[in-house]
DNA sequence: GGTTAATCGTACCGTACGTTACGGTACAGC
DNA sequence: GCTGTACCGTAACGTACGGTACGATTAACC
Protein backbone atom coordinates (compact mmCIF):
# COMPACT_ATOMS: atom_id res chain seq x y z
CA UNK A 1 0.00 0.00 0.00
CA UNK A 2 1.09 3.12 0.56
CA UNK A 3 5.11 1.63 1.59
CA UNK A 4 6.77 4.46 -0.32
CA UNK A 5 5.90 8.09 0.68
CA UNK A 6 8.26 10.12 -1.77
CA UNK A 7 7.13 13.22 -1.78
CA UNK A 8 9.10 15.95 -0.54
CA UNK A 9 7.25 16.57 3.24
CA UNK A 10 10.42 19.02 4.55
CA UNK A 11 7.47 20.40 6.37
CA UNK A 12 9.17 18.79 9.92
CA UNK A 13 12.92 18.48 8.68
CA UNK A 14 13.44 21.20 10.69
CA UNK A 15 16.96 20.56 10.98
CA UNK A 16 18.42 23.03 8.53
CA UNK A 17 22.07 22.94 7.74
CA UNK A 18 23.95 21.82 10.83
CA UNK A 19 26.35 23.97 11.68
CA UNK A 20 30.22 22.47 11.98
CA UNK A 21 29.80 22.75 15.71
CA UNK A 22 26.37 21.10 15.52
CA UNK A 23 28.16 18.57 12.96
CA UNK A 24 30.77 17.78 15.60
CA UNK A 25 28.02 17.30 18.42
CA UNK A 26 25.84 14.50 16.19
CA UNK A 27 29.05 12.92 15.79
CA UNK A 28 29.76 12.58 19.03
CA UNK A 29 26.26 11.54 20.01
CA UNK A 30 26.91 8.74 16.95
CA UNK A 31 29.98 7.47 18.72
CA UNK A 32 28.04 7.74 22.15
CA UNK A 33 25.43 5.25 20.72
CA UNK A 34 27.66 2.95 19.15
CA UNK A 35 29.68 2.78 22.27
CA UNK A 36 27.84 -0.26 24.46
CA UNK A 37 29.17 0.99 27.47
CA UNK A 38 28.13 4.48 27.43
CA UNK A 39 24.60 5.95 27.86
CA UNK A 40 23.32 8.23 25.43
CA UNK A 41 22.37 11.31 27.92
CA UNK A 42 22.38 14.71 27.06
CA UNK A 43 24.81 14.90 29.78
CA UNK A 44 26.79 12.74 28.31
CA UNK A 45 26.69 14.19 24.71
CA UNK A 46 27.29 17.31 26.41
CA UNK A 47 30.80 16.31 27.99
CA UNK A 48 31.59 14.29 24.87
CA UNK A 49 30.95 17.26 22.62
CA UNK A 50 32.53 19.68 24.93
CA UNK A 51 29.56 21.73 24.71
CA UNK A 52 27.04 22.72 27.37
CA UNK A 53 23.71 21.35 27.91
CA UNK A 54 22.02 24.64 27.17
CA UNK A 55 23.69 24.60 23.88
CA UNK A 56 22.37 21.39 22.71
CA UNK A 57 18.75 22.81 23.85
CA UNK A 58 19.37 25.95 22.29
CA UNK A 59 20.26 24.07 19.16
CA UNK A 60 18.12 20.62 19.02
CA UNK A 61 14.95 22.12 21.56
CA UNK A 62 15.11 18.95 23.25
CA UNK A 63 16.45 15.26 23.97
CA UNK A 64 13.97 14.20 21.24
CA UNK A 65 15.31 16.60 18.41
CA UNK A 66 18.65 15.83 19.80
CA UNK A 67 18.19 12.09 18.44
CA UNK A 68 16.07 13.00 15.23
CA UNK A 69 19.17 15.42 14.28
CA UNK A 70 21.31 11.86 14.63
CA UNK A 71 19.74 10.30 13.39
CA UNK A 72 19.06 12.22 9.75
CA UNK A 73 22.30 13.37 10.49
CA UNK A 74 23.70 9.58 10.20
CA UNK A 75 21.31 8.92 6.97
CA UNK A 76 22.70 11.91 5.47
CA UNK A 77 25.97 10.26 5.26
CA UNK A 78 24.49 6.83 3.58
CA UNK A 79 23.35 8.65 0.50
CA UNK A 80 25.14 7.79 -2.55
CA UNK A 81 23.65 5.22 -4.70
CA UNK A 82 25.17 4.34 -8.26
CA UNK A 83 22.13 3.20 -10.73
CA UNK A 84 22.28 1.88 -13.67
CA UNK A 85 19.56 2.94 -15.45
CA UNK A 86 20.09 2.35 -19.24
CA UNK A 87 22.00 0.09 -21.37
CA UNK A 88 20.34 -2.17 -19.56
CA UNK A 89 20.37 -6.36 -19.56
CA UNK A 90 20.26 -9.32 -17.58
CA UNK A 91 23.63 -8.27 -16.34
CA UNK A 92 23.80 -4.70 -15.16
CA UNK A 93 20.42 -6.25 -13.65
CA UNK A 94 21.54 -8.47 -11.63
CA UNK A 95 24.96 -6.20 -10.94
CA UNK A 96 22.39 -3.68 -9.23
CA UNK A 97 20.63 -5.87 -7.45
CA UNK A 98 23.78 -6.95 -6.10
CA UNK A 99 25.05 -3.50 -5.34
CA UNK A 100 21.74 -2.58 -3.59
CA UNK A 101 22.08 -5.72 -1.75
CA UNK A 102 25.85 -5.35 -0.61
CA UNK A 103 24.94 -1.71 0.29
CA UNK A 104 22.03 -2.48 2.10
CA UNK A 105 24.05 -5.69 4.65
CA UNK A 106 26.50 -3.67 4.56
CA UNK A 107 24.78 -0.49 6.43
CA UNK A 108 22.30 -3.12 7.97
CA UNK A 109 24.73 -4.48 9.89
CA UNK A 110 27.06 -1.61 10.96
CA UNK A 111 27.18 -0.71 14.39
CA UNK A 112 26.00 2.80 13.95
CA UNK A 113 23.16 0.98 12.27
CA UNK A 114 22.17 -1.13 14.63
CA UNK A 115 22.56 1.02 17.46
CA UNK A 116 20.47 3.68 16.02
CA UNK A 117 17.42 0.96 15.09
CA UNK A 118 17.71 -0.37 18.63
CA UNK A 119 17.27 3.63 20.02
CA UNK A 120 14.12 4.32 17.84
CA UNK A 121 12.83 0.83 18.26
CA UNK A 122 12.93 1.05 22.28
CA UNK A 123 11.39 4.57 21.82
CA UNK A 124 8.80 3.37 19.20
CA UNK A 125 6.82 1.94 22.53
CA UNK A 126 5.88 4.98 24.31
CA UNK A 127 3.72 7.92 22.49
CA UNK A 128 6.45 9.71 20.75
CA UNK A 129 6.88 7.52 17.84
CA UNK A 130 8.32 10.33 15.73
CA UNK A 131 12.13 8.58 15.77
CA UNK A 132 10.74 5.59 15.14
CA UNK A 133 8.87 7.35 12.22
CA UNK A 134 12.20 8.88 10.72
CA UNK A 135 14.15 5.41 11.38
CA UNK A 136 11.37 3.89 8.82
CA UNK A 137 11.23 6.60 6.35
CA UNK A 138 15.09 6.37 5.65
CA UNK A 139 15.22 2.68 6.18
CA UNK A 140 13.06 0.11 4.91
CA UNK A 141 10.95 3.26 2.93
CA UNK A 142 14.30 4.46 1.45
CA UNK A 143 15.04 1.84 0.13
CA UNK A 144 12.11 0.39 -1.34
CA UNK A 145 11.85 4.10 -3.16
CA UNK A 146 15.37 3.46 -4.37
CA UNK A 147 14.66 0.31 -5.41
CA UNK A 148 11.31 0.17 -7.06
CA UNK A 149 12.46 1.91 -10.12
CA UNK A 150 15.58 -0.41 -11.05
CA UNK A 151 12.29 -3.25 -10.57
CA UNK A 152 10.35 -0.70 -13.05
CA UNK A 153 13.22 -0.65 -15.02
CA UNK A 154 13.75 -4.61 -15.59
CA UNK A 155 10.50 -5.46 -15.88
CA UNK A 156 10.28 -2.82 -19.17
CA UNK A 157 13.34 -4.36 -20.56
CA UNK A 158 11.63 -7.50 -19.92
CA UNK A 159 13.69 -9.03 -17.89
CA UNK A 160 11.50 -9.12 -14.75
CA UNK A 161 7.99 -10.24 -14.38
CA UNK A 162 6.11 -8.79 -11.31
CA UNK A 163 2.62 -6.99 -10.94
CA UNK A 164 2.81 -4.90 -7.16
CA UNK A 165 6.33 -3.31 -7.51
CA UNK A 166 6.15 -3.27 -3.85
CA UNK A 167 5.52 -6.57 -3.36
CA UNK A 168 8.63 -7.55 -5.47
CA UNK A 169 10.51 -5.08 -3.44
CA UNK A 170 9.89 -6.32 0.00
CA UNK A 171 10.52 -10.02 -1.25
CA UNK A 172 13.79 -8.79 -2.07
CA UNK A 173 14.06 -6.81 1.08
CA UNK A 174 13.25 -10.43 2.65
CA UNK A 175 15.58 -12.56 0.50
CA UNK A 176 18.22 -9.78 1.47
CA UNK A 177 17.82 -9.31 5.38
CA UNK A 178 16.15 -12.51 6.07
CA UNK A 179 16.71 -12.68 9.91
CA UNK A 180 20.14 -10.68 9.91
CA UNK A 181 18.53 -7.99 11.25
CA UNK A 182 16.13 -9.00 13.90
CA UNK A 183 19.09 -11.25 15.25
CA UNK A 184 21.62 -8.28 15.62
CA UNK A 185 19.02 -6.51 16.95
CA UNK A 186 18.45 -8.27 19.61
CA UNK A 187 22.49 -9.12 20.64
CA UNK A 188 23.34 -11.55 19.05
CA UNK A 189 26.91 -11.25 18.25
CA UNK A 190 26.54 -12.36 14.43
CA UNK A 191 29.57 -11.10 12.35
CA UNK A 192 28.99 -10.52 8.49
CA UNK A 193 32.44 -9.75 6.89
CA UNK A 194 32.52 -8.29 3.30
CA UNK A 195 32.98 -11.28 1.78
CA UNK A 196 30.23 -12.79 3.61
CA UNK A 197 28.03 -9.82 2.44
CA UNK A 198 29.07 -10.57 -0.87
CA UNK A 199 27.70 -13.79 -0.73
CA UNK A 200 24.75 -12.91 0.82
CA UNK A 201 24.45 -10.20 -1.66
CA UNK A 202 24.86 -12.54 -4.85
CA UNK A 203 22.71 -15.34 -3.16
CA UNK A 204 20.15 -13.22 -2.57
CA UNK A 205 19.93 -11.85 -6.71
CA UNK A 206 20.23 -14.88 -7.52
CA UNK A 207 16.77 -16.25 -5.95
CA UNK A 208 15.21 -13.28 -6.46
CA UNK A 209 15.77 -13.49 -10.01
CA UNK A 210 14.85 -17.20 -9.87
CA UNK A 211 11.25 -16.16 -8.40
CA UNK A 212 10.78 -13.30 -10.59
CA UNK A 213 13.25 -13.23 -13.94
CA UNK A 214 11.34 -13.18 -16.82
CA UNK A 215 10.85 -16.97 -18.39
CA UNK A 216 13.55 -16.71 -20.80
CA UNK A 217 14.44 -20.14 -19.64
CA UNK A 218 17.42 -19.69 -19.43
CA UNK A 219 17.81 -18.00 -16.20
CA UNK A 220 15.41 -19.92 -14.04
CA UNK A 221 15.03 -23.55 -15.53
CA UNK A 222 19.15 -23.96 -16.42
CA UNK A 223 20.42 -22.43 -13.61
CA UNK A 224 18.90 -24.51 -10.82
CA UNK A 225 17.52 -22.70 -7.90
CA UNK A 226 20.33 -24.44 -5.36
CA UNK A 227 22.90 -24.02 -7.75
CA UNK A 228 25.99 -21.84 -6.63
CA UNK A 229 26.12 -19.00 -8.89
CA UNK A 230 28.51 -19.54 -12.07
CA UNK A 231 29.78 -16.54 -13.06
CA UNK A 232 28.69 -14.53 -15.84
CA UNK A 233 31.07 -12.41 -16.92
CA UNK A 234 33.06 -9.38 -15.07
CA UNK A 235 29.97 -8.10 -12.84
CA UNK A 236 31.66 -4.61 -12.13
CA UNK A 237 28.86 -3.40 -10.53
CA UNK A 238 30.65 -0.48 -9.71
CA UNK A 239 29.30 1.70 -12.48
CA UNK A 240 28.39 5.23 -10.44
CA UNK A 241 27.42 6.40 -14.31
CA UNK A 242 24.42 8.12 -13.01
CA UNK A 243 24.38 8.42 -9.26
CA UNK A 244 20.62 8.51 -8.87
CA UNK A 245 19.55 12.25 -9.60
CA UNK A 246 16.71 11.76 -7.23
CA UNK A 247 16.08 13.25 -3.67
CA UNK B 1 19.98 -28.38 20.99
CA UNK B 2 20.62 -27.75 24.61
CA UNK B 3 19.50 -24.53 24.43
CA UNK B 4 15.91 -25.61 24.08
CA UNK B 5 14.37 -27.40 27.18
CA UNK B 6 10.64 -26.94 27.43
CA UNK B 7 10.67 -27.57 30.47
CA UNK B 8 12.71 -28.31 33.71
CA UNK B 9 14.84 -25.67 32.53
CA UNK B 10 15.72 -24.32 36.09
CA UNK B 11 19.45 -23.83 35.03
CA UNK B 12 19.80 -20.62 35.94
CA UNK B 13 16.75 -18.46 36.82
CA UNK B 14 14.82 -18.95 40.37
CA UNK B 15 12.14 -18.08 37.91
CA UNK B 16 10.68 -22.04 38.04
CA UNK B 17 7.55 -23.11 38.99
CA UNK B 18 5.77 -20.04 38.92
CA UNK B 19 2.35 -20.20 41.80
CA UNK B 20 -0.38 -19.10 40.25
CA UNK B 21 -0.48 -15.74 42.09
CA UNK B 22 3.05 -15.15 40.21
CA UNK B 23 1.52 -16.16 36.97
CA UNK B 24 -1.21 -13.48 37.66
CA UNK B 25 1.71 -11.40 38.21
CA UNK B 26 3.26 -12.14 34.84
CA UNK B 27 0.22 -11.53 33.33
CA UNK B 28 -0.63 -8.45 34.68
CA UNK B 29 2.94 -7.38 33.56
CA UNK B 30 2.27 -8.59 29.75
CA UNK B 31 -1.10 -6.28 29.95
CA UNK B 32 1.23 -3.38 30.78
CA UNK B 33 3.50 -4.09 28.14
CA UNK B 34 0.96 -4.30 25.92
CA UNK B 35 -0.60 -1.18 26.42
CA UNK B 36 1.13 1.87 25.23
CA UNK B 37 -0.01 4.13 27.30
CA UNK B 38 1.31 2.36 30.35
CA UNK B 39 4.68 2.34 31.12
CA UNK B 40 6.26 -1.16 32.78
CA UNK B 41 7.72 0.03 35.92
CA UNK B 42 7.71 -2.23 38.88
CA UNK B 43 5.03 0.10 40.34
CA UNK B 44 2.91 -0.34 37.99
CA UNK B 45 3.14 -4.31 37.51
CA UNK B 46 2.75 -4.23 41.49
CA UNK B 47 -0.59 -1.74 41.29
CA UNK B 48 -2.23 -3.60 38.32
CA UNK B 49 -1.32 -7.28 39.66
CA UNK B 50 -2.44 -6.08 43.58
CA UNK B 51 0.28 -6.96 44.90
CA UNK B 52 3.33 -5.47 46.94
CA UNK B 53 6.76 -4.97 45.27
CA UNK B 54 8.33 -6.30 48.19
CA UNK B 55 6.78 -9.37 46.64
CA UNK B 56 8.05 -8.52 43.32
CA UNK B 57 11.14 -8.81 44.16
CA UNK B 58 10.97 -11.66 46.71
CA UNK B 59 9.65 -13.54 43.80
CA UNK B 60 11.82 -12.50 40.79
CA UNK B 61 14.84 -10.82 41.88
CA UNK B 62 15.09 -7.46 40.93
CA UNK B 63 13.40 -5.63 37.57
CA UNK B 64 15.50 -7.69 35.11
CA UNK B 65 14.00 -10.77 36.64
CA UNK B 66 10.62 -9.64 36.31
CA UNK B 67 11.21 -9.03 32.88
CA UNK B 68 12.65 -12.69 32.23
CA UNK B 69 10.15 -14.28 33.64
CA UNK B 70 7.57 -12.14 31.76
CA UNK B 71 9.22 -13.40 28.82
CA UNK B 72 9.53 -16.56 29.24
CA UNK B 73 6.06 -16.93 30.95
CA UNK B 74 4.70 -15.89 27.06
CA UNK B 75 7.14 -17.93 25.66
CA UNK B 76 5.51 -21.14 27.23
CA UNK B 77 1.95 -19.83 26.37
CA UNK B 78 3.00 -19.84 22.37
CA UNK B 79 4.50 -23.96 22.53
CA UNK B 80 2.13 -25.78 19.95
CA UNK B 81 3.54 -27.16 16.56
CA UNK B 82 1.77 -29.80 14.82
CA UNK B 83 4.40 -31.42 12.90
CA UNK B 84 3.56 -33.72 10.00
CA UNK B 85 6.40 -36.61 10.33
CA UNK B 86 5.11 -39.16 8.22
CA UNK B 87 3.16 -39.83 5.19
CA UNK B 88 5.23 -37.23 3.81
CA UNK B 89 4.47 -35.90 0.38
CA UNK B 90 3.98 -32.56 -1.44
CA UNK B 91 0.88 -31.29 -0.16
CA UNK B 92 1.99 -32.19 3.39
CA UNK B 93 4.54 -30.26 3.18
CA UNK B 94 3.40 -27.43 1.58
CA UNK B 95 0.97 -27.41 4.43
CA UNK B 96 3.55 -27.61 7.27
CA UNK B 97 5.18 -24.77 5.70
CA UNK B 98 2.29 -22.88 5.20
CA UNK B 99 1.62 -23.82 8.60
CA UNK B 100 4.75 -22.60 10.31
CA UNK B 101 4.61 -19.14 8.14
CA UNK B 102 0.93 -18.57 9.18
CA UNK B 103 2.23 -19.20 12.79
CA UNK B 104 5.05 -17.38 12.96
CA UNK B 105 3.30 -14.25 11.15
CA UNK B 106 0.55 -14.26 13.56
CA UNK B 107 2.56 -14.34 16.30
CA UNK B 108 5.14 -11.76 15.21
CA UNK B 109 2.69 -9.72 14.45
CA UNK B 110 0.83 -9.56 17.83
CA UNK B 111 0.74 -6.89 20.06
CA UNK B 112 2.87 -8.82 22.67
CA UNK B 113 5.06 -10.44 20.70
CA UNK B 114 6.07 -6.28 19.17
CA UNK B 115 5.74 -5.48 22.64
CA UNK B 116 8.06 -7.64 24.08
CA UNK B 117 10.37 -7.54 21.08
CA UNK B 118 10.60 -3.82 21.89
CA UNK B 119 11.65 -4.27 24.78
CA UNK B 120 14.38 -6.81 24.41
CA UNK B 121 15.54 -4.69 21.83
CA UNK B 122 15.60 -1.45 23.67
CA UNK B 123 17.41 -3.57 26.42
CA UNK B 124 20.09 -4.99 24.41
CA UNK B 125 21.99 -1.96 23.90
CA UNK B 126 23.59 -1.92 27.22
CA UNK B 127 25.63 -5.02 28.98
CA UNK B 128 24.40 -7.81 31.74
CA UNK B 129 21.01 -7.55 30.20
CA UNK B 130 20.59 -11.52 28.37
CA UNK B 131 17.05 -10.39 28.06
CA UNK B 132 17.31 -10.13 24.23
CA UNK B 133 18.90 -13.76 24.28
CA UNK B 134 16.19 -15.23 25.43
CA UNK B 135 13.65 -13.54 23.05
CA UNK B 136 16.18 -14.45 20.33
CA UNK B 137 15.94 -18.32 21.70
CA UNK B 138 12.24 -18.17 22.02
CA UNK B 139 12.23 -16.74 18.20
CA UNK B 140 14.32 -17.25 15.57
CA UNK B 141 16.15 -19.73 16.93
CA UNK B 142 13.19 -21.89 18.23
CA UNK B 143 11.49 -21.48 14.95
CA UNK B 144 14.80 -22.52 13.16
CA UNK B 145 14.76 -25.74 15.29
CA UNK B 146 11.38 -26.59 14.53
CA UNK B 147 11.38 -26.15 10.94
CA UNK B 148 14.93 -27.07 10.39
CA UNK B 149 13.68 -31.13 10.99
CA UNK B 150 10.61 -30.84 8.23
CA UNK B 151 13.12 -29.24 5.76
CA UNK B 152 15.19 -32.28 6.51
CA UNK B 153 12.19 -34.65 6.46
CA UNK B 154 10.97 -33.06 2.87
CA UNK B 155 14.59 -33.42 1.80
CA UNK B 156 14.61 -37.23 2.83
CA UNK B 157 11.43 -37.87 0.70
CA UNK B 158 13.24 -35.92 -2.50
CA UNK B 159 11.08 -33.19 -2.41
CA UNK B 160 13.25 -30.62 -1.79
CA UNK B 161 16.86 -30.07 -2.45
CA UNK B 162 19.42 -28.05 -0.32
CA UNK B 163 22.86 -28.76 1.37
CA UNK B 164 22.50 -26.53 4.41
CA UNK B 165 19.25 -26.57 6.14
CA UNK B 166 20.23 -23.91 8.32
CA UNK B 167 20.65 -21.31 5.09
CA UNK B 168 17.29 -22.65 3.95
CA UNK B 169 15.62 -21.97 7.47
CA UNK B 170 16.60 -18.70 6.92
CA UNK B 171 15.80 -18.25 3.37
CA UNK B 172 12.26 -19.30 4.40
CA UNK B 173 12.59 -17.09 7.27
CA UNK B 174 13.16 -14.23 4.87
CA UNK B 175 10.17 -14.85 2.25
CA UNK B 176 7.67 -15.20 5.27
CA UNK B 177 8.69 -12.19 7.30
CA UNK B 178 10.48 -9.74 4.78
CA UNK B 179 10.12 -6.06 6.46
CA UNK B 180 7.64 -7.01 8.40
CA UNK B 181 8.86 -7.22 11.77
CA UNK B 182 11.05 -4.06 11.98
CA UNK B 183 7.87 -2.27 10.28
CA UNK B 184 6.08 -3.20 12.81
CA UNK B 185 8.99 -2.45 15.79
CA UNK B 186 9.81 0.98 14.32
CA UNK B 187 5.67 1.79 14.92
CA UNK B 188 4.64 1.57 11.31
CA UNK B 189 0.95 0.97 11.25
CA UNK B 190 0.68 -1.74 9.74
CA UNK B 191 -1.82 -4.07 10.46
CA UNK B 192 -2.07 -7.62 8.91
CA UNK B 193 -6.22 -9.49 9.14
CA UNK B 194 -5.67 -13.28 9.35
CA UNK B 195 -6.55 -13.55 5.40
CA UNK B 196 -3.76 -11.40 4.70
CA UNK B 197 -1.64 -13.72 6.66
CA UNK B 198 -2.63 -17.11 5.09
CA UNK B 199 -2.06 -15.24 1.96
CA UNK B 200 1.22 -14.25 2.76
CA UNK B 201 1.97 -17.67 4.32
CA UNK B 202 1.04 -19.44 0.61
CA UNK B 203 2.99 -16.41 -0.92
CA UNK B 204 6.22 -17.47 0.98
CA UNK B 205 5.89 -21.31 0.57
CA UNK B 206 4.90 -20.82 -2.85
CA UNK B 207 8.40 -18.79 -3.25
CA UNK B 208 9.91 -21.14 -0.97
CA UNK B 209 9.28 -24.53 -3.33
CA UNK B 210 10.35 -22.65 -5.82
CA UNK B 211 13.83 -21.94 -4.97
CA UNK B 212 14.30 -25.16 -3.33
CA UNK B 213 11.67 -27.89 -4.56
CA UNK B 214 12.86 -30.74 -5.99
CA UNK B 215 13.24 -30.54 -9.79
CA UNK B 216 9.47 -31.59 -11.14
CA UNK B 217 9.47 -28.09 -12.58
CA UNK B 218 5.78 -28.01 -12.97
CA UNK B 219 4.98 -26.49 -9.74
CA UNK B 220 7.20 -23.45 -10.34
CA UNK B 221 6.53 -22.85 -13.73
CA UNK B 222 2.46 -23.67 -13.95
CA UNK B 223 1.77 -21.03 -11.26
CA UNK B 224 4.37 -18.66 -12.05
CA UNK B 225 5.95 -16.56 -9.40
CA UNK B 226 4.43 -13.45 -10.18
CA UNK B 227 1.19 -14.28 -8.89
CA UNK B 228 0.35 -11.30 -6.86
CA UNK B 229 -1.30 -11.90 -3.45
CA UNK B 230 -3.92 -8.86 -4.89
CA UNK B 231 -7.24 -10.51 -4.04
CA UNK B 232 -8.62 -11.69 -0.27
CA UNK B 233 -12.03 -12.79 -0.94
CA UNK B 234 -13.02 -15.99 -0.75
CA UNK B 235 -9.95 -17.91 -2.84
CA UNK B 236 -10.49 -22.13 -3.98
CA UNK B 237 -7.60 -23.05 -2.16
CA UNK B 238 -9.09 -21.54 0.94
CA UNK B 239 -9.55 -25.50 2.60
CA UNK B 240 -7.91 -25.28 5.94
CA UNK B 241 -9.28 -28.79 5.75
CA UNK B 242 -6.64 -30.72 3.68
CA UNK B 243 -4.80 -27.46 1.87
CA UNK B 244 -4.08 -28.10 -1.84
CA UNK B 245 -5.32 -31.40 -2.03
CA UNK B 246 -2.43 -31.86 -4.50
CA UNK B 247 -1.98 -31.25 -8.39
C1' DG C 1 39.21 49.53 26.58
C1' DG C 2 34.31 48.56 26.44
C1' DT C 3 30.09 46.23 24.84
C1' DT C 4 27.67 42.40 23.18
C1' DA C 5 26.72 37.75 21.72
C1' DA C 6 27.74 33.08 21.90
C1' DT C 7 29.27 29.45 24.39
C1' DC C 8 31.21 26.76 28.24
C1' DG C 9 31.08 24.61 32.76
C1' DT C 10 28.42 23.57 36.44
C1' DA C 11 25.19 23.86 39.98
C1' DC C 12 20.49 23.18 40.56
C1' DC C 13 15.46 21.54 40.24
C1' DG C 14 11.75 18.22 39.50
C1' DT C 15 10.53 13.82 38.41
C1' DA C 16 10.60 8.98 37.47
C1' DC C 17 12.09 4.79 38.82
C1' DG C 18 14.48 0.81 41.13
C1' DT C 19 15.01 -0.70 45.53
C1' DT C 20 14.44 -1.13 50.47
C1' DA C 21 12.08 -0.72 54.80
C1' DC C 22 8.25 -0.69 57.75
C1' DG C 23 3.61 -1.10 59.48
C1' DG C 24 -0.62 -3.72 59.01
C1' DT C 25 -3.53 -7.97 57.82
C1' DA C 26 -4.88 -12.80 57.06
C1' DC C 27 -4.08 -17.40 58.18
C1' DA C 28 -1.91 -21.95 59.53
C1' DG C 29 -0.13 -24.58 63.26
C1' DC C 30 0.17 -25.19 68.10
C1' DG D 1 -4.75 -17.04 72.32
C1' DC D 2 0.11 -16.87 70.49
C1' DT D 3 3.55 -17.04 66.91
C1' DG D 4 5.49 -17.35 62.52
C1' DT D 5 4.81 -16.78 57.69
C1' DA D 6 3.31 -14.75 53.72
C1' DC D 7 1.52 -11.00 51.80
C1' DC D 8 -0.33 -6.15 50.94
C1' DG D 9 0.09 -1.10 50.85
C1' DT D 10 2.90 2.67 51.14
C1' DA D 11 6.44 5.60 52.60
C1' DA D 12 11.15 6.57 52.01
C1' DC D 13 15.83 6.53 49.97
C1' DG D 14 19.28 6.89 46.28
C1' DT D 15 20.18 7.62 41.69
C1' DA D 16 19.73 8.92 36.97
C1' DC D 17 18.21 11.98 33.85
C1' DG D 18 15.74 15.80 31.31
C1' DG D 19 15.62 20.44 31.59
C1' DT D 20 16.91 25.31 33.46
C1' DA D 21 19.66 29.08 35.42
C1' DC D 22 23.74 31.57 36.05
C1' DG D 23 28.41 33.08 36.36
C1' DA D 24 32.76 32.74 33.68
C1' DT D 25 35.20 32.81 29.31
C1' DT D 26 36.04 33.84 24.73
C1' DA D 27 35.78 36.50 20.57
C1' DA D 28 34.08 39.79 17.58
C1' DC D 29 33.19 44.46 16.84
C1' DC D 30 33.07 49.47 18.02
Amino acid sequence: MSLAKPHADDSKQGTVAPTPRQRAVLDAALGLLVDPKAALTMTSVAKAASCSKESLYKWFGDREGLLTATVQWQAAKVRAVPLAREGIDLAVLRASLEHFATDWLTVLSGDTSVALNRLAVGEAGGAGHHLGTIVLENGPYAMGRRLEPVLAIGREAGLLEFDDGEAAFRDFFGLVVRDVQIRLLLGDPLKLSDDEIRSEARRATRQFLTLYGASQGSETAKRGPARPHGEDGPHDRDNPHKPNGKE
